[in-house]
DNA sequence: ATGCCCCCAAACTGGGGA
């Protein structure tokens, strides 16, 4: 079983590379996220002639996410439980397949908007939380991934690209990751590799791909039982030194 | 030294977001 996620970055400017990496990969699912567009805008003929099924949820102009499918699935969410009534962006996704609960998701990155962006981003933390303890008490086999914009220690940042109250590493973004983790969800990254320097996303700005300045803040959080099956997991890297790229590379997880 | 990219609205450039 092989689950991807990516940041693509406007999947209109980009679905040839997701095409190329799904022929190459064969995934199970693929989690896209910042799909920058409208239901009807996204090429979902493309995929669904290369056997995939299409769930989207996007908006116009930013966020956005969706999920390709190659198993049947029952649509679970598009907004998380909690925030339904005051959440206007689209940044989640939830279905159920094969017997596990998928939650795709991308954080509010937290750096705009003022304090308030900031509270947003943790007001998300807390309804992930929140649907993370309504599965785990459940006994459900679940994975969450997506985009996080945390870099859960200082390990996964390169030296000087973030300043010391940059959203993405700030006290209270990082407490939520580790409320996470301490309902019983692991890192599987981590989990893997408990202690290399390895990033997912590098900045267009100032070189930060040539220099390896970059940030983990890509995530796969899984249920015990998901852990106990986790075989891989892969950075592709290659997709960054590509074509006008995402400057998010896809996260590669297999069971 | 923000050296990039994407979106949109209203234009052939600027602002917002990340």
């Amino acid at each position: 079983m092989k689950l991807v996620s990516w940041n693509i970055n406007s999947i209109r400017q980009r679905h040839e590379h997701v095409q190329a990496f799904l022929t190459k990969e064969q995934p199970d699912w693929l989690f896209l996220q910042e799909i920058k567009c409208q239901n009807e805008q996204f090429p979902k003929e493309t995929f669904e002639e290369m056997g995939y099924q299409v769930i989207v949820h996007g908006q116009k102009a930013y966020n956005g996410v969706a999920i390709l499918s190659r198993h049947p699935y029952q649509l679970n969410h598009v907004v998380l439980p909690d925030l339904n009534e005051e959440e206007p962006q689209a940044r989640y996704l939830e279905i159920e397949s094969q017997g596990v609960i998928l939650c795709n998701l991308y954080l509010p990155n937290g750096n705009s908007g003022g304090e308030e962006g900031f509270q947003r981003k943790l007001h998300f933390i807390n309804a992930l939380i929140k649907r993370a303890e309504t599965l785990l008490i459940n006994k459900q086999d679940c994975i969450f991934a997506g985009d996080f914009n945390i870099c859960p220690t200082d390990q996964d940042f390169a030296p000087k690209t973030l300043s010391e109250n940059d959203a993405l590493i700030r006290t209270e973004s990082r407490n939520g990751f580790y409320r996470l983790l301490w309902l019983g969800l692991t890192d599987a990254l981590r989990a893997l590799y408990p202690t290399e320097t390895l990033y997912t996303f590098w900045d267009y700005t100032r070189g930060a791909w040539q220099r390896n300045a970059g940030l983990r803040i890509d995530h796969a959080l899984l249920s015990p039982k998901m852990a106990e099956q986790l075989k891989s997991f892969t950075i592709e890297k290659s997709e960054r030194d590509k074509e006008q790229p995402s400057d998010h590379v896809p996260i590669i997880i297999e069971f």
